[in-house]
Parts: C-alpha cells; sequence; structure tokens
RNA sequence: GCCCUGGUAGUGUAGCGGCCUAUCAUCCUAGCCUGUCGAGCUAGGGACUCGGAUUCAAAUUCCGGCCGGGGCGCCA
C-alpha cells in the first residue's frame, strides 16, 4: 500500500463515492453475518464502515473477519454510498493490510458493555484514551489552553519557562518532593511563584507559564494530584488586585467561551455550557464570613474556608445568580508570605472559586524587600532560604501581581467530571507512578 | 497526617459459614446465518488478593501483609 491514508472516516464526502479511497485505523467490531461481514475501522475523527463479502473475495473475507478486535489495519477499497450505513457510504475492500495485531482478549474493552473501574483505566490508560468521551476531554483541553494563549498574547502577556527544578521549596508549608541535584538537595517547584516574580524585575512586565506544579502531599482524594497543571501569570505596575482580577476573569471567560464552541465534544460528554456573566461577582472575605454565618455555619474570622464552607458558599452564590465569584480581601494571616498586605489585618489577596469550588488563586506581590523579609520572618520562614529570591527585589522592583489557575481542576467544573484523574492524561496521585 | 470503606474469570458484578461443582452480563474460542450497526442463535472457556488463625466445614468470621476507592486537613 502506497498510502496509509487518503481519507479519515469524517472526511469522506459525496465527491468519493465511487472512487478507490484508503482508510486505517483500529478495528472497533466485527459483525460476520455469514456471507456478509461488517468491520468497523475508527480513526482520529470517528468510525466507518467495510463491508465484506464471502462470495466476492473470500481469502480477503477470512482475512478481515479473524482479525482481533483493536487491532490496526489499513484498507484500500470502493467507496459505495449506501443510505443503509450510519455514515452514508461503505467500502468494499480490496487490499487489506494488517499493521499490528491486537492481543487477546482485551485488558479494558473500548465500545463494551461494562464500564471499567477507574483504576483498570488508568492502568490501561493508552486503551482507555481510545474512548470517544474521554478523547473528548482531551480535544477540549487542547482548545482551552489554545485559548489561553490566544487571549494573553492579544493582552500583550509573554510565555516563558521556569526551573523545575528549584533549590528551596517555592512557599514554605506545603510539602515538596525532595530530590538529588549532584552533590546537593533540590526540589521539583511547587509552582513557579519565585521565578515569574524575579521576572517582573526584568521588564518583560506582563508573563504567564502553563506550569506544573508538584505538590507532595499525602492525600487521597477526587480533587487533588501529585502532578497537575496551571496558568501562571504575573504582570508588573498595578495599582492593586483589582487589575489582576479582571485579566483572570476575562481569560476565564473566553476560556468558557471557546469550550462552548466545542459541539460535537460537548454532546459526546453530555455538557451543556452556558456562558457565565461578566464582570464576576467581588465578596469581601468579611461579607462571605457574614453570609455563611447567617446560614448557619460557626466559621470564626480569620478562618480559611473549609470544603464544607466552600460548598455552602456556591449555594449561596447560586441563589444570587453567580456560578463565578471572586472572595476578596482576604486576612493577612491565611494567605502566604509574598501577599501584599492591607493594613494590618488584611491583605490583597483573592480566591477565584466557581460553584464552590477554589479554581483560582492570587494578589497583589509584596515588591518592597524589607517587608518581604519581615513577612517571612513572620511566617516562620528563613530570609536566608530565600537570598536569591530576595535579590531580585533589591535592583528595581515595580508593583506587581498575579494568579495561579488550576487547568484539570477548571476542566472538572467544565465538564461536570468527578474524578481529576479524567482531566489528565497519565495522573500522579499518592501511589500511581505508572503509565 | 487523621478517619471511613473495598479486593470474586480479561472487564464489571451476585453470593457474605454447609444449598458454591460460585450468579449474571460482558469478553474470548468454535460453529450457523447476505444488511449488521447494543446484531441474533448454539456449544465451549475463564475467578474467590496473599499469609496465618477459628471451625467438623471458610469466598463468607478473626488477625496481619499487599493493593485500591473515598472523606477531612491542606490546596489548584
Amino acid at each position: 500500500m502506497e498510502s496509509y491514508r487518503s481519507h479519515y472516516s469524517k472526511d469522506v464526502t459525496e465527491k468519493d463515492y465511487g472512487k478507490l479511497i484508503t482508510i486505517s485505523g483500529w478495528v472497533e467490531d466485527i459483525r460476520n453475518i455469514g456471507s456478509i461481514a461488517f468491520i468497523i475501522i475508527r480513526d482520529k475523527k470517528g468510525t466507518l464502515q467495510i463491508t465484506a463479502l464471502k462470495k466476492k473475495n473470500l481469502e480477503l473475507f477470512e482475512k478481515l473477519v479473524s482479525i482481533s478486535r483493536e487491532s490496526v489495519i489499513a484498507v484500500k477499497g470502493l467507496c459505495k454510498a449506501n443510505e443503509k450505513v450510519r455514515n452514508g457510504y461503505e467500502v468494499l475492500p480490496e487490499e487489506v493490510e494488517i499493521l499490528s495485531v491486537a492481543e487477546t482478549p482485551l485488558p479494558l474493552g473500548v465500545v463494551d458493555k461494562v464500564e471499567s473501574e477507574l483504576e483498570t483505566r488508568l492502568d490501561n490508560r493508552f486503551i482507555d484514551l481510545r474512548k470517544q468521551r474521554n478523547q473528548a476531554i482531551f480535544k477540549i483541553r487542547n482548545v482551552v489552553v489554545a485559548a489561553v494563549h490566544e487571549f494573553l498574547r492579544a493582552q500583550n502577556f509573554i510565555e516563558v519557562h521556569t526551573p523545575n527544578i528549584i533549590a528551596s521549596s517555592s512557599e514554605g508549608g506545603t510539602d515538596v518532593f525532595r530530590i538529588k541535584y549532584f552533590e546537593k538537595e533540590a526540589f521539583l517547584a511547587q509552582s513557579p511563584q519565585l521565578y515569574k516574580q524575579m521576572l517582573m524585575a526584568t521588564g518583560l512586565d506582563r508573563v504567564y507559564e502553563i506550569a506544573w506544579y508538584f505538590r507532595a502531599e499525602e492525600h487521597n482524594t477526587r480533587r487533588h494530584l501529585n502532578e497537575s497543571t496551571a496558568v501562571d501569570l504575573e504582570m508588573a505596575f498595578i495599582n492593586d488586585e483589582e487589575d489582576i482580577m479582571k485579566i483572570l476573569e476575562d481569560l476565564v471567560y473566553n476560556m468558557w467561551k471557546k469550550a462552548s464552541e466545542c459541539k460535537d465534544e460537548l454532546d459526546v460528554l453530555g455538557v451543556n455550557v452556558v456562558l457565565p456573566k461578566l464582570p464576576f461577582k467581588r465578596n469581601t472575605y468579611d461579607d462571605v464570613i457574614k453570609k455563611l454565618n447567617n446560614k448557619g455555619s460557626e466559621i470564626a474570622w480569620g478562618d480559611d474556608l473549609g470544603t464544607e464552607d466552600e460548598k455552602l458558599l456556591g449555594e449561596i452564590m447560586k441563589d444570587e445568580g453567580h456560578e463565578f465569584y471572586f472572595i476578596t480581601k482576604y486576612p493577612l494571616d491565611a494567605k502566604p508570605f509574598y501577599t501584599m498586605p492591607e493594613g494590618d489585618k488584611y491583605s490583597r489577596g483573592f480566591d477565584l472559586e466557581c460553584k464552590g469550588v477554589e479554581l483560582a488563586s492570587g494578589s497583589q506581590r509584596i515588591h518592597d524587600v524589607e517587608l518581604l523579609k519581615e513577612r517571612l520572618k513572620t511566617c516562620d520562614l528563613n530570609p536566608k532560604d530565600f537570598e536569591s529570591y530576595l535579590k531580585g527585589f533589591r535592583y528595581g522592583m515595580p508593583p506587581h501581581g498575579g494568579f495561579g489557575f488550576g487547568i484539570e481542576r477548571f476542566l472538572m467544573e467544565l465538564l461536570d467530571i468527578k474524578n481529576i484523574r479524567e482531566c489528565i492524561l497519565f495522573p500522579r496521585d499518592r501511589t500511581r507512578l505508572t503509565p
């Protein structure tokens, strides 16, 4: 066969009827009726039907019906209109090449009538990802990430790449993965936080990164990963955190909008994406606490919102007509050391929430090195460990701020997916290191 | 880190001291069938997580290991 593919399944049009075409893909199903057999081939764009007749070519017929499911084959044949077939056409084979034989039985069915557990699916992720539903998730993921690049570049942000192997933990507090770096000890980056801030001292002004977060926390929940991705952004010469929130809400709106245009994929997932209203509602932390207390929560001022409180707030906001909303002016103690204080008790830190789940958090940052050192000490961190970071603040650092925005969490909310592991190709959780 | 829950053919399940030679579906193998598209029909195949303990008798009870799932904390 000189070429394995002249058309994808869905690219065949009426113009091709009556012509020889070549298609290739995975054997999804074989229905052998006796003297006639239907072989369903799946490719990137969908499926099509090969119709083989025993009396026409016995050898070819036998070859086709004896192939194991999920083997990869290429078929050259006559494309013929047929209203009885779903695509409106079928392919009458003239030449068949088996490119790869799949072993039997499959560890996981692609179109079987029984569901598999997530563990089985992840152990055989390459097969699991052949399912239409899972392909839809990652096609939409691609679209929303493309929307990030498109939107932020239009806003004069440039994409950067900062180190994942770092010398000290980014923010203290949460657990980091320790690794050996020749004769030294190093860590996997918990986030690009310190580096994107240092870039604010360069004059690049507006940067973003599709970043990997590595976190060694031993949680086992359906919304945590030990390796996840995020849109991490930092911008200089801001007046306050409102400048950042404006970018964030426009970004989210654009991602949501692009996703809503993926009609085929959303159909497969059975999801209806409704565009949010701009601007997103701003609630101060103080207001949030009052609202929660009114609804019976016993949360006290200064506490960070627990899962129950977040859910309750999601319900309250829904009643007020908001799916997306900010919580602003957090207590200083609830935010990391680099967060800009506002007075003694408050900070210029905010969270973006969607239906009771935290999607992003950000803030205006401290750009005064002395204040930064003070805050490090208050947070029980040693300024000496942050020397190379602090140096970036001594020779001209403009006011700045930014946010981190989890991509998998976003997809969970967008597509109503219950387990975050479904939103990343090869998840890393408390116990999973392969595949 | 704390707490709760599971582990039965390739996949997903039923059974929860003797009726188990372990249910059903899917799957796999062979056969029949010229319009299937959740094809149908016939026949066959395949499993109790591991190690101890209790008992006349353990898939079933107890203890421990291994491997999962989930909740909280923390976070994205």
